[in-house]
RNA sequence: GGGCGGUUAGCUCAGCAGGUUUAGAGCGCUUGCUUUACACGCAAGAGGCCGGGGGUUCGAAUCCCUCACCGCCCA
């Protein structure tokens, strides 16, 4: 596997990855156990629909569960994390629906449903894992021998006895409600799963004859077509307009049916005409004044969406051409007082697009304020925290003024309802006998409730159902007890009420503690316009394509690198290359001493500290400021901040830094010494890096030392920032590094050819000694970084002739022989105007009394510091200026 | 109607427990360089009164108010 010479080509994800995710897997190093003495860190995966295919959402959460799910696993935490899979109810069966009708022409309801049931089996059997195949692609580091699947059977008697439970402690009903209808799934939807969508439509003015004949009210209405279910017009009370019309009829037009003017409080009298027709069987807040007045109701609207036999002439119709009949209708009789454009709100269903029609319908219900209550209290007392945490203002709103979930769906797929029906002798449901709510079919001859519950009522209990709750025996309740509560979640904002919420409740409530600690809420991708992805607009970015293009390594680094703290991200997919150029840097850097390793030696640097040069002590010590700002971001889940640190400090400190100054020069071998610190130094920031960038670090880490048979990067031991920070060697070093950059920017300036050698003076301020022996003892880095030929360096030496200077704090560094006096002067008259607009501003600042004395005396005395600099600078500035306006 | 986000370099975004920030990164741009780890690279540079207005403070991109525009959620 060790290549320890010649040259290595760019960098190759594919064979790299695909490798070394079957090592991991073939060792066990994904698989937790309680057993092992560590403490236990559990993330549980959202579980994706069986229908789903991995797209850039799935991405970038995978990526941050994982890059956790590392970092604590290398931190030495028995790290879990919790695989599964979402049967995904009305997904799941249209797919399937679909796939039939295609194949063999048919429906559901030819098929039967057990047979029916069946196919879908059959298909997830087939394509069900195969989203969980493509999150392998990425690195994913989950148990996968856990991996539970919502429709497994013990799953399935976790939900049922949480139904059962529910019911039992009064937390479930059933009743006879409006509920949000989809005419194209045909079944109910909870209130959550219906967008409110705003669409340019009408208001109808219709006249409804008062049934004496003296006259007609006038009503608007944005529905037209629900007019033949209306049972009552309403006025407002104290509206006059009105006030001798109540109490009498109004003949509802095109039924011809006579129905009663009434008051109610809820009319607004400024909306329309003041009068409002009741629909109360399509219409939720009719339904409510229905209610009220003890109206009659009236559907008129079938579950297909066609009118019904309530609805007269119009009986079959669908509701849309239903509208424009009726309306029609009304023209011709003179009855359309007036139509005007008007925004409309319009509930859709999420799924299918398709218009929700508020339907009267025997549905089951969970009430859900007790359960909230605890679930607010939970997060208020801080048991549950989230990141960012603005969104615990978004849960508390939700859940203070939650309704009661509709949870029974007329599908076929899920999981059944625990409800049981006597028959009549004719085998039909008897529900004059009542029900019963029981796991088990309670007496033979007993029916099912038809209906399945919605996929959300199973996902709900996640954290502890794919534990094994409720199970008895023994090995599975230890492991709940270990691995539950959880630590951290990982979703979108997409489903905080759907499933985080619901969760925090279920576990509440069945486990009686939450069910993670933390809450780490993501952004949404969205396209590099800001749309959300999706197949039908065509702007999605397939991660697989990405992998495949750039390495997983690098779709994983540039979604870490853009995933700050919950905002939206638009994707570039060109982004990627960052991360592909990146992994080819970490690849070449290897091999700057990675050429001259012995194969299977083991390079451990025997120099104390003190012994080290001083690139190497910088070095060492920019690694302890890197790990320390890691350590204290990823405490916070800011792992973007965390991987631009380990970024800079690789590419900035680590390569263009200490290997330029460390590697041999041309033709030369790397000594021994040098290479083991190289090692040592890489292994750490390979290590760092693991978790955000998995395989390549996997392969490099092998590559640098021989290593045993069950050792890896993945379980290394995470780098500790265990010694002090070396002070000296930074300010030493990176005044150089200041002294460098200004020799070359001097070069850059006055056109010098790359390979010209120069002579450098460095004039420093009095009592130098120290940092003058530093440069002298550092010459080489200078002819190495900036092309030095002889370096000078002394207190207040001369300016050479013929040479142009820099300014770096107190010390005037001059290159020798370049002369362009009017690039010089214009160079150097630009460099003074900047420092003085500087220092004017440090002094309005200290000429300020109030600054001077209410400003802490360390701020105060930093400003005097730099004002004092750049007062030097400025002097010697002018100097170097006045020297070239004499000449 | 209520709530929440966003507005910082040409583009995409960091920075927001007020003072080492003379506001950073990547891409793009300009100028050099095939300096044998890397052109998927290196070096040097240009580019921003941090959306407008007001306030708090010795000091504001950062805190408060207000307005504008964009987006999201809820009714």
């Amino acid at each position: 596997m060790s290549e320890s010479s010649g040259r290595l080509a760019a960098y190759n994800p594919e064979e790299t990855e695909a490798r070394w995710y079957k090592y991991w897997e073939d060792q066990g190093f994904f698989a937790a156990d309680r057993n092992s003495g560590r403490p236990p860190h559990v993330i549980m995966m959202p579980p994706p629909n069986v229908t789903g295919a991995l797209h850039m959402g799935h991405a970038l959460q995978d990526t941050i569960q994982d890059a956790i799910n590392r970092i604590r696993r290398m931190q030495g935490y028995e790290a879990l994390w919790m695989p599964g899979k979402d049967h995904a109810g009305i997904a799941t069966q249209n797919v399937v629906e679909r796939a039939l009708k295609k194949e063999e022409g048919r429906s559901r309801h030819d098929c039967g449903r057990e047979a029916f049931t069946q196919r879908v089996w059959d298909w997830v059997e087939e394509y069900g894992g195969r989203i969980l195949q493509q999150k392998r692609r990425l690195g994913d580091s989950c148990d996968w021998a856990r991996e539970r699947f919502t429709m497994d059977a013990g799953y399935v008697e976790a939900v049922q006895r949480v139904f059962v439970k529910l019911y039992e402690d009064g937390l479930i009903y059933r009743g006879h409600y409006l509920v949000n209808w989809c005419p194209v799934d045909r079944t109910a939807l909870s209130d959550e799963e219906v967008d409110n969508v705003v669409q340019d439509g009408f208001l109808w003015h219709i006249r409804y004859p008062l049934e004496d004949g003296t006259g007609q009210v006038i009503v608007a209405t944005t529905r037209p077509e629900t007019m033949l279910g209306d049972t009552a017009v309403a006025v407002h009370p104290e509206d006059e307009r009105f006030t001798n019309l109540v109490g009498q009829r109004v003949i509802l037009p095109l039924m011809n049916r006579p129905i009663p003017i009434i008051v109610d409080e809820y009319v607004q009298r400024d909306f329309g005409t003041g009068a409002l027709k009741i629909t109360p069987g399509h219409d939720k807040n009719d339904f409510e004044t229905g209610r009220r007045h003890n109206l009659e109701l009236v559907s008129v609207i079938a579950e297909d969406g066609t009118i019904n036999e309530n609805g007269g002439a119009y009986a079959g119709l669908d509701r849309f051409e239903a509208r424009k009949r009726v309306v029609n209708d009304l023209e011709a009789q003179g009855l359309l007082a007036d139509v005007t454009p008007y925004k409309v709100s319009v509930p859709v269903s999420q799924r299918s697009k398709a218009i929700v029609e508020p339907l009267l319908s025997r549905q089951w219900f969970v009430r859900m304020k007790p359960l909230a209550e605890p679930a607010i209290a939970a997060v208020r007392e801080g048991r549950i925290r989230f990141y960012p945490r603005r969104w615990e203002n978004e849960y508390f709103r939700w859940l203070e003024e939650v309704r009661d979930w509709c949870i029974s769906r007329q599908l076929w797929w899920g999981h059944r309802i625990p409800v049981w029906y006597y028959v009549t002798h004719e085998g039909e449901v008897d529900e004059s006998r009542g029900f019963v709510v029981s796991v088990a079919q309670p007496e033979p001859g007993m029916v099912q409730d038809e209906d399945v519950l919605d996929t959300w009522f199973s996902s709900w209990l996640f954290p502890f159902a794919t534990l094994g709750w409720p199970s008895e025996d023994t090995e599975t309740r230890e492991d709940l007890t270990f691995f539950h509560p959880t630590h951290v979640l990982v979703s979108g904002y997409d489903i905080l009420f759907f499933w985080i919420a619901r969760m925090i409740m279920a576990s509440l409530y069945c486990m009686g503690e939450v069910p993670y600690r933390d809450v780490f809420i993501t952004g949404m991708i969205k396209d590099k316009f800001g749309r959300w992805m999706s197949k039908s607009a065509g702007n999605g970015i397939d991660p697989l394509d990405m992998i495949e293009r750039y390495g997983a390594d690098a779709v994983r680094f540039y979604l870490t690198l853009v995933c700050a703290q919950g905002q939206d991200i638009r994707l570039d997919p060109v982004g990627f290359e960052q991360g592909r150029n990146f992994a080819n840097k970490i690849w070449n850097a290897f091999n700057v001493f990675g050429r001259f390793m012995e194969p299977g030696r083991d390079y451990r640097c025997s120099r104390a500290t003190e012994d080290l040069e001083l690139v190497e002590r910088w070095m060492a010590t920019r690694l302890m400021q890197c790990i320390e700002v890691v350590d204290q971001n990823l405490e916070r889940y800011r792992l973007n901040e965390a991987i631009n640190k380990i970024y800079t400090t690789f590419r900035g400190d680590y390569c263009d830094w200490y290997l330029e100054l460390v590697k041999p020069s041309k033709g030369k071998a790397m000594s021994t010494e040098h290479i083991a610190l190289a090692v040592e130094f890489f292994e750490r920031m390979v290590q760092l890096l693991h978790p955000f960038m998995p395989f390549i670090t996997e392969e490099l880490w092998h590559r640098l030392r021989p290593r045993g048979e069950r050792e890896a990067c993945m379980v290394s031991a995470w780098p500790e920032a265990k010694h002090e920070r070396d002070l000296t060697a930074e300010r030493t070093f990176s005044l150089i590094q200041e002294l460098i950059s200004g020799i070359r920017n001097l070069r850059s300036l006055h056109n010098v050819a790359p390979g010209k050698a120069v002579d450098v003076t460095i004039s420093l301020p009095a009592g130098s000694e120290v940092f003058r022996d530093a440069l002298e003892a550092n010459a080489r880095y200078f002819e190495r970084l900036a092309r030095v030929k002889s370096l000078t360096a002394g207190m207040g030496l001369p300016k050479p002739d013929q040479s142009t200077s820099t300014v770096v704090g107190e010390i005037v560094v001059h290159v020798e022989g370049l002369v362009d006096p009017d690039e010089e002067r214009a160079r150097l008259t630009r460099e003074l105007e900047q420092k003085e607009h500087f220092l004017s501003r440090i002094q309005r600042r200290l000429q300020n009394e109030q600054f001077v004395t209410r400003a802490p005396s360390a701020v105060v005395a930093r400003e005097r510091q730099k004002e004092r600099d750049a007062q030097g600078e400025i002097d010697r500035l002018k100097s170097s200026l006045a020297m070239w306006t004499e000449s």
